[in-house]
DNA sequence: GAGTTTGAAACT
DNA sequence: CAGTTTCAAACTC
């Protein structure tokens, strides 16, 4: 294949049309595209199809090879690990899995508008799916139809935006399955981090060494792993299922479990206690994600089980304010015209789509959401002695943080600068190798993203990157919006969302919607609303760790379902 | 690990 | 729309 294109593209461009052509029939055909690893063309291909297997197999190992490149130490694990599809592709399930990660959020993106109807017999039959009339939620759960309890859980599927409630939006039955996304998917999260351990100071614990393809290739362990195991703890372990609501016990116990191994396993995680994880207190709920077993959270319905309350709750969160699940962080870069100065100065040309409200914390601190999510503040932000490291809101940004009047704003903005600049050059050289191997997810790129910037602190941004990563939500939205298309109150902004430029915006957003063309939100304080993109990139080094994603991403301009 | 602080989200 | 309350993350000790 042409490596022109980044994978994830190809991919997605060269399988948009198949998929199109070819429905999904029937569970089987689901389910190969699951196991398989859905390779755009693989996945949709029947066995019988036209090009054959063994053309499609060709096809396959050079991606392969293209893959395995970065990929070789995973593979082979995972390759013991495989489940054995029932198709031939069995053979090199490690690639086939980072393809499917691709494929599978390119499917998620393209393929809902694209597939939408045949899949929708495909939900059908695939029994899983509630057979809820919204479209969006048929198309969620067709993305993740394709998964099958049994023997592909075992390939988590990766990261995939689809994560999100949207693709989650399983039964219960599914529900490991979707543990093990998320989980991968956290795993794929990590990487960012990991990769910034590398480069940070403290980074040497665990995983610093992980490089790129280490990385990846650990992901990918974990994923088998988890898909193993999932697959296995799906019905070995019950715990899953049952122990979120165990967990409760102790949950902060958890939580800083994962923290820690998580600096580099950053999952979506959250500790509620009263919001039962249906409102946007929820990180994993904001995030549209479904909460999973690493949360502590109690009382839970943001889980599979509850699909319809989710669901509905998000609906209605999203009636009234339409963008609430839209990434909080938008990259603005040239975009936001009215930033101005503040935009084009601050590292990371991005911006919190409402800016921030801090009173004390000077906007140094994650309390502050900007700072959290790595961009500076913009005129929107109504802080406070703002200092964000990142970016002042007055216009002034690390730059010139001899300026500022706080050590702690120094040492913040130069630990940034210096970290975004060893990972530029590291993620530079990881991006090569990625470029040309690694088949990232939307969902952890895009996470990743976000929290680059904290990377190099000790821990990783936990919302942010997930809101962020709204970009799940993006997806979910989108996915919804299908019918919804709440998007797009109006308002002031509007001409500000219109100003940015298409790239930018995910597709969620235009996407189905016609509406969302200018994502407005319907915004509470009127904030301004950017349209939500990929817009991870807040600091320049991360920018570049981005570059890789976005490249991988853009396929959603192409993707969306215009028609 | 418990308690405090903080600011977003939700509510009135 | 502004003010207040609720909530959970972030932070401190």
């Amino acid at each position: 294949m042409q490596n022109s294109l980044d994978p994830a593209t190809r991919f997605c461009t060269s399988l948009a049309p198949q998929l199109t052509q070819n429905d999904v029939n029937d569970e089987q055909n689901v389910q190969v595209l699951d196991i398989v690893g859905s390779g755009g063309q693989l996945e949709t291909e029947d066995p019988s199809s036209q090009y054959g297997e063994a053309s499609q197999l060709e096809r396959t190992e050079q991606m392969e090879d293209h893959l395995n490149n970065c990929m070789v130490s995973s593979q082979s694990e995972k390759e013991d690990n495989k489940v054995e599809t029932p198709m031939q592709f069995n053979c090199k399930p490690a690639v086939l899995n980072l393809q499917r990660g691709l494929r599978r959020r390119c499917l998620d993106f393209e393929m809902a508008g694209a597939r939408r109807k045949s899949l929708d017999n495909v939900s059908n039959s695939s029994s899983n799916m509630l057979s809820q009339s919204d479209e969006k939620i048929t198309t969620n759960d067709k993305q993740l139809v394709p998964m099958k309890p049994g023997g592909e859980s075992s390939r988590c599927i990766l990261p995939g935006i689809g994560l999100h409630l949207n693709a989650l939006a399983k039964t219960s039955k599914d529900y490991k399955i979707i543990k093990c996304e998320s989980l991968a998917y956290g795993r794929q999260l990590s990487l960012p981090n990991s990769t910034a351990d590398i480069h940070s100071p403290t980074g040497g614990q665990g995983p610093v060494h992980e490089s790129f393809s280490s990385a990846s290739s650990e992901r990918d362990m974990d994923g088998t792993e988890n898909g193993v195991q999932l697959a296995h703890d799906a019905s070995q372990e019950p715990a899953f299922l049952a122990n979120e609501e165990f967990n409760q016990n102790s949950p902060k116990k958890k939580r800083r479990r994962f923290e820690h191994a998580g600096e580099t396993e950053s999952c979506k995680r959250c500790n509620c206690k009263k919001s039962k994880c249906l409102k946007l207190y929820c990180e994993c709920f904001a995030a549209g994600v479904y909460c999973i077993e690493p949360c502590s959270c109690q009382e839970c319905f943001n889980k599979p089980i509850h699909e319809d309350t989710v669901l509905a709750t998000r609906k209605q969160i999203e009636s009234r304010n339409p963008l609430a699940f839209a990434p909080k962080v938008i990259r603005s870069s040239d975009s936001v015209p009215e930033l101005g100065e503040e935009s084009s100065k601050t590292p990371a040309s991005a911006r919190h789509k409402r800016g921030c409200n801090c009173k004390k914390s000077s906007c140094l601190k994650k309390y502050c959401e900007c700072y959290q999510g790595g961009v500076g503040c913009s005129i929107s932000c109504r802080c406070e002695g703002c200092k964000n490291a990142f970016g002042r809101k007055d216009g002034s940004f690390i730059g010139t943080e001899a300026e500022l009047d706080e050590e702690e704003a120094e040492a913040c903005e130069k630990s940034v600068a210096e970290k975004h600049q060893q990972k530029i050059e590291i993620q530079k050289n990881e991006e090569q190798r990625l470029d040309s191997a690694l088949p990232t997810t939307p969902l952890r790129l895009s996470r990743q993203m976000v929290s680059l910037p904290f990377s190099s602190k000790n821990k990783p941004p936990r919302s942010s990157v997930f809101s962020i990563g709204g970009s799940s939500s993006g997806l979910y939205t989108s996915q919804k919006l299908g019918k919804p298309n709440i998007l797009r109150p109006e308002s002031k902004f509007e001409r500000h969302s219109q100003t940015v430029p298409e790239d930018e915006m995910p597709e969620i957003l235009q996407g189905d919607g016609s509406p969302s063309t200018g994502v407005k939100t319907a915004s509470p304080n009127s904030k301004r609303v950017c349209p939500p993109n990929s817009d991870f990139g807040p600091s320049p080094g991360r920018r570049t760790g981005r570059k890789l994603i976005l490249q991988s991403i853009p396929s959603f301009p192409s993707l969306t379902p215009q028609h």
